[in-house]
DNA sequence: AAAATAAAAGACAAAACCATCCTTTAATTC
DNA sequence: GAATTAAAGGATGGTTTTGTCTTTTATTTT
């Protein structure tokens, strides 16, 4: 569904919005230790973030990755996918044709259509704080237990 | 969602078994043809399918591949999924956790089994009589226009 | 039986994706 | 302002996926 940079991008997004919330700047090893990911890869990843402005960073000791208070709640799961993955999955077609649409449609392109639209109201609606607080309840895991 | 190879093995079944309702068989490079795909690849994606007794081949001149009259109606997109991709698009977590259940989810694992037993039912219940039929009509395609 | 045809099978090549390493830049602490 | 810390950036390596090429095997036609 997603690619594995993809994966990481959310996981880390997530930790760093519980972190944020006792304003706590993580830094890039502790964020790949929580949502057990390579070090160097999230570092990678966590500049594209940044760079999207969907989190912040800050250089030198005790700096690290964060996001302003006001962030968590406004940041969808939408802006981190479209960020790493682009909308390829919004829009592309599920037997790979290149154009696909409702007047050239493959024959699952109507069928496709209803579950990319889930997906993408799913990924709209959800913002960080509700799925944050999950995570501190200990009711869902940002790595394998 | 699908891996490409999965992609090109759903064109080409579709093709299969829309030549398959007046009894011909096609062969390897009329279906790369029909459904726009690269011929030594699809091939071998045709073997597969072959091997997991989706289809039939015949060698020789006039060979090709076919489904016998009474398969298009039994085969369902879900057994060339499973033969191609296996079942990670099922069972797979959509963060990428190595465990990720009820018990120990993800925090988006309850929002993402309602899309992926979407999927599943949607690739049970659909029979490749109906999707060939729409082929026929005119009014899908296994290639862009 | 020989020739021709087409799939099966195995080895190989290219591209994409995943991941690491090393140097540079910026911020903080002493 | 020197030393330290941590992110930014660039170059590079490994693996998987995607795709090709060549030989072999089976079937049909003549």
């Amino acid at each position: 569904m997603f690619s594995k940079e993809c994966e990481y991008a959310i996981r880390a997004v997530l930790y760093i919005s519980t972190q944020s919330q006792n304003a706590q700047s993580s830094g890039m090893k502790a964020i790949a230790a929580a949502i057990d990911s390579p070090e160097a890869f999230t570092a990678k990843i966590l500049q594209k973030l940044t760079r999207a402005n969907l989190i912040q960073s800050v250089k030198g000791p005790n700096g690290g990755f964060f996001m302003d208070a006001q962030n968590p709640n406004k940041t969808k799961l939408i802006d981190i996918v479209r960020a790493i993955d682009g909308d390829r999955i919004f829009t592309g077609c599920g037997l790979g044709l290149k154009q696909c649409n409702a007047l050239n449609p493959c024959p699952l392109h109507h069928t496709f259509k209803k579950i990319r639209d889930d997906i993408q109201q799913m990924l709209e609606s959800s913002d960080l704080d509700q799925l944050a607080a999950d995570i501190h309840t200990g009711s869902a895991f940002l790595r394998s237990q």
